[in-house]
DNA sequence: AAGATATGTCAATATGGCTGACGTAAATTT
DNA sequence: AAATTTACGTCAGCCATATTGACATATCTT
């Protein structure tokens, strides 16, 4: 099986030298980013297959559960779609009653969603898997290392956009959690 | 625009919070991996339109210039799509001249892939936008830090998996289950 | 020669994005 | 009060990317 180079691979093979400082590029966290976050959707990906639903319906119900309350417009903004995706997804989760709406109190256009009980096992379970993973990664970390974790990936985020929830989240982020 | 309650959300309002401890789920970490992945890959999406390309056409080329050699059935492994699904992406990539492949020495069967210099700027210039971010992120922090964050996301990836790149990636390491 | 393997391909289907257009109720502005 | 804007829903269709199953071909292994 020594078919494919790897040794070739890693130690870059292929680099425009034209300029003097090429910048070198971050292939070990880009990498290891992708991953990671592969494993980690996997593990809400199990659950999901049970339950027939996909990875978005997963974004919806969490995002409703975190912040109860969330007009669907607030949900556009993170989600970053169109209100046509999200209708399609929103009606199944509020159809098997995951999700339920309100009208707003002082603005009655608003649909405001709130997760049911149901919805709100649901997302735990997947909550629950993520968390284990990130138990296990954090475990041999010193609490100033887990704090620069939290920062750095604080600090991949576009911190100029306007979402809502995203703001809430950078606010509170430097916090531990909560419970 | 005082309708959500944040507050309410932040403080979080649904929780069985009474008994000993339904093991605290990381909230924190889980939201900041999904706003810190969105914007990452948005990087690439920029880029990606230009091209007419998709995510997937970026993961394609991605590993094959990084591993220059890579077989068809090790992307398989790391992209963890099937054949059919690679074999319309791929094709495009070849067709447009971002990738070539060979035929493997020992074994003719197999069409070892290898980026082109249009391949290799193609990722080049995504790995760009996505290097200025990491190290923006990583600018404040002592080299013992970045260290920890390097091994938080190693710890992030299920290290028992066969697929060859990875190993590779993770330092070629044991196949020490996740204990 | 027989079987397994690596890859390619056809056909059908599902999910989850998208755009554009239109409708309705409720709030806001004039 | 009327006009306009806003929040949301929906219809219709398109695209990208994923799926499964079946089958073809070349090549390596036994």
């Amino acid at each position: 099986m020594a078919d494919v180079n790897f040794d070739t691979a890693v130690t870059r093979s292929i680099e425009p030298a034209a300029e003097r400082g090429p910048a070198p590029l971050r292939w070990d966290i880009i990498e290891l980013l992708f991953f990671a976050y592969r494993d980690f959707v996997g593990d809400a990906d199990q659950v999901l297959d049970q339950f027939g639903f996909g990875r978005a319906h997963h974004r919806v119900v969490h995002f409703v559960h975190r912040y109860p309350g969330l007009k669907v417009a607030d949900l556009l903004d993170v989600l970053r779609i169109t209100k046509q995706s999200l209708g399609r997804v929103l009606k199944q989760l509020l159809d098997e009653g995951y999700i339920v709406q309100k009208s707003g109190e002082m603005d009655r256009r608003q649909r405001l969603l709130f997760a049911t009980a149901k919805g709100e096992a649901l997302v735990a379970q997947m909550a629950g898997l993520q968390t284990a993973r990130i138990e296990r990664a954090l475990r041999d970390f010193a609490p100033g290392e887990t704090a620069a974790i939290s920062r750095f990936l604080s600090g991949m985020i576009d911190h100029d956009d306007p979402d809502k929830v995203l703001q809430v989240i950078l606010g509170t982020a430097n916090g531990t959690s909560e419970t």
